[in-house]
Order: structure tokens, then sequence, then C-alpha cells
DNA sequence: TAGATTGTTAATCGATTAACAATC
DNA sequence: TAGATTGTTAATCGATTAACAATC
């Protein structure tokens, strides 16, 4: 995978958090929202928030806080998420279906334009809208659709192979699901979902954060 | 939610993938296995590994490496994987489906012994082995099977209401899956696994990693 | 023995937080 | 005006990395 840093790693994964705020704000009519606000929303301190909005170049109104259209462009402009994104499904499984349909891809240019299974019973078939191609015809259908981002949603043991097969089809950037890492070349970018760091944090969270009641043995 | 820090959070987050190589070093039939070893799989730094590892109480030996068996033993007991633990799923939709089949959680003592929805039609059914009950039963079931864990897939709209249903229950540890910053009790700890952050990080890498090729308009 | 690897201590780097002037 | 909020600069904190002695 490419060798290469984004800077601010930290606030960028905090920026969704502020855009669906402000979208909520906008919604509600407002047309101003402060950081102090969106810090109280989320649990996290007033100058986190102001730092971390900094890098998109919104400028707030002191007393007023950010204008709420201008905010939410600023981080939708700096995110990338103000221009359709295409992308396919690989593995139409249970969570290849659940990501398919969700709705906040949408919102956030993220449109799903195939998904692909080895399961050739698949093919036909169509989940939230979107068409189930066989594995097969991925390349052939990458090229013609100009697709260049694909959701990896297959069992961990068929991961490397489909992502080799994703690589020479053209595909630049990989959302992978799996718990592999990912042998790809050098001009493709990965970003994993590791569920099972998110759960290392929760089992961590309840041994130190919960007083352990009398008798736990669950 | 507690106010409570994990020490040493980025460290807990990379060690099931420490774990995971363990296993496949066990499964191998490897005695030791190295940091080095370790880092070059992962794309890490050695010391980076050694360090992450050192929390964990685990000592290699000069030369050889680590351990397997007893490594695998201290990282599973470090996140207290080595003892079983319940949870119900509540959202049977496609992403409460895929997380109740999801073979790595049992590896990691968690098991989902129950699930939840709205949809009464979806009562009586099974998904993955787990029956699936109509949600107005959550309370009972849950004292009845004595379980504190719970992971929430349910739509956005839903999630504060029925995490506070999963407080009175007797719940106090929630993974939520929904983009909704839950306001819950002191003693109970949530842990969001935040799919936008995810995907905002992508949408970064794309940006930045990837040498703009001519005419991109997807 | 020679050399690879661990583990510790120190240095660097980056992120978070604090302080406070500017401003609407 | 008074006061809340922004935005900048500096200080603190924690994580990563470097250096290197210990050791098998």
């Amino acid at each position: 995978m490419a060798k290469c840093k984004v800077s601010y790693a930290p606030s960028v994964r905090r920026l969704p958090s502020y855009l669906l705020i402000a979208k909520q704000s906008l919604e509600h009519g407002d047309e101003y929202v402060s950081g102090t606000l969106i810090a109280a929303e989320l649990n996290l301190e007033p100058i986190q928030v102001r730092k971390d909005l900094s890098i998109t170049g919104i400028a707030g109104k002191p007393k007023r806080g950010y204008p709420v259209a201008p905010l939410i462009a600023a981080i939708e402009s700096y995110l990338n998420w103000d221009k359709r994104v295409d992308a396919i499904v690989v593995g139409a499984g249970n969570l290849g279906s659940a990501l398919s349909g969700f709705p906040g891809f949408r919102l956030h240019g993220l449109f799903i334009v195939a998904a692909f299974d080895v399961d050739t019973a698949k093919a036909g078939l169509t989940i939230h809208d979107t068409p189930v191609y066989p594995i097969e015809e991925l390349a052939d259908r990458v090229s013609k659709l100009g697709v260049t981002v694909a959701i990896l949603t297959v069992p961990s043991a068929n991961a490397q192979v489909v992502a080799s097969t994703l690589a020479s089809a053209g595909i630049t950037a990989i959302w992978n699901f799996t718990n592999v890492k990912l042998k790809v070349p050098e001009d493709i970018v990965v970003q994993n979902e590791d569920l099972s760091s998110g759960y290392a944090m929760l089992s961590m969270k309840r041994r130190i954060c919960l007083e352990p009641p009398e008798g736990d043995a669950d």
C-alpha cells in the first residue's frame, strides 16, 4: 500500500461527527453553531473542536460560532465528500448487504453501484437497489463502470486473492472489512476497518471503567 | 457514560492483530515468534510491537522472540478475552445479522446469545443460531440471561430510546454501531464504532496518497 | 563465538490542552 | 457596553521512535 500519512488523522476522524451536528443545526434552522455547543453534544472540549475545525479553513464569528451552511460545505470539501464517488461491494453476505444499504454513505457522496459474490446463485439479485454480479465479471464491469473504490467484505480466507483481483482490475482504494493485512501494490490505498480493535477497547473499558460487581462470572 | 480513560489505547487497538499472528504461528507449529516478524507482517516497526507487547507482561527471549503459547495467553488475559462474555444484539437487520454470525467473536470469548428486533415478524426466527425475540421481551430476557453486554445495530432514529431501555435492563456495556452519541448513565461504558470516521480516512487517503490521474471525475 | 533480538532509557514527534488577546 | 466565543501561541501530555546495553 502507498506509504503515505494523513495529517491530523485524529481530527479527520472527528470531522464526520461535527458534520452530523452541523446538518442537524441546518435542519433546525440555525444560522450559526458554536464550537462550544458541538463539544457539549459530543462530550469533547471546545478547544478541540475549534482546533479540528481550523484544518478545514472555516472561519467562525466571535460570540456566534460557525455559520452552519459554510461549515457544512467546508467539512465536506475538505473530506472530498462534496463530489460523487462510485464504489463496488465485494462479498454480498450480510455485512456487504448492510453496507450497501447504509443510508449514511450517499449523504457522503458514496454510491454503491454494484456488488459481487462468488455465490453464483446471488447473481441477478438486487440488494438495496444494488445489482449483484458473479465475481468473474468484476474486472470487466469495474473497467466499464470506471469505479476505483471497493468495499471488501469477503471471508478472510479469500481476502488476499480478491484484493489482488481488485488491484489488477484498476481499483485504487480498498475499504477493508476483513482482518487480513492486504498485500497490494504501492499505488493502492487501503483503509482497514478492524472490528477486533473496537472490541478490544470495549473489553478494556469493561475491565477498567466498571466497578467489578461481586460475583462477576459472565 | 463512565468518564474513564483506557491507558495505552493505541497499543490496545493493535493487540488483536498481534494475537492473530501469534495464533497463526501456533497453527504453523512455531514455538517462538519474534517482534521483528510480527512487525514485518503488519507493516509496523519492531520497536512498536515490543513496546505494545510489554504492556501485557509477556517476556521474550533474545534471539528467539516471544514464546507463542504464553504470548497468546498474555494478550488474551490482558484483554479479558480468556473468559466467556455473553452479549445480545439489538436490531436484527443486516448489520446485526452479520455481527451475530461473525466467526471471530467466539474466538475472543464473545457469545451472542440472543437478538432483538422491533419487527415482530422476525421473532421466532434464528440468525446464525441466535434466536430473535421481540424487543418488548428485552428487559425480561436480559435479566434472566444475566447478560451485561449489548451490540447496538438499530436505525439511528431509535438508538437513544433503545440505549435507555438497555440501561434500565441492566446492560453495562454498549457496543454502538449507530452514529448517535448516546446519553447513558455514568455506570455504563460505550464503545462507538464509527463507520464515517473510517470513510473519512479513506477519503483523505485517496486525496493525498493517490496521484490524481488526469480526468479524475468519479 | 557472533549476531539477532529483547527490553529499557532517552529523544523526538505530534496531539491535546491551557492561556489569552481579538472581536463581534 | 459586557460577555461569549473565536483563533493563535505556548505548554503539556502521551505516543512513537531511536539508541544501546543485556542476553540467549
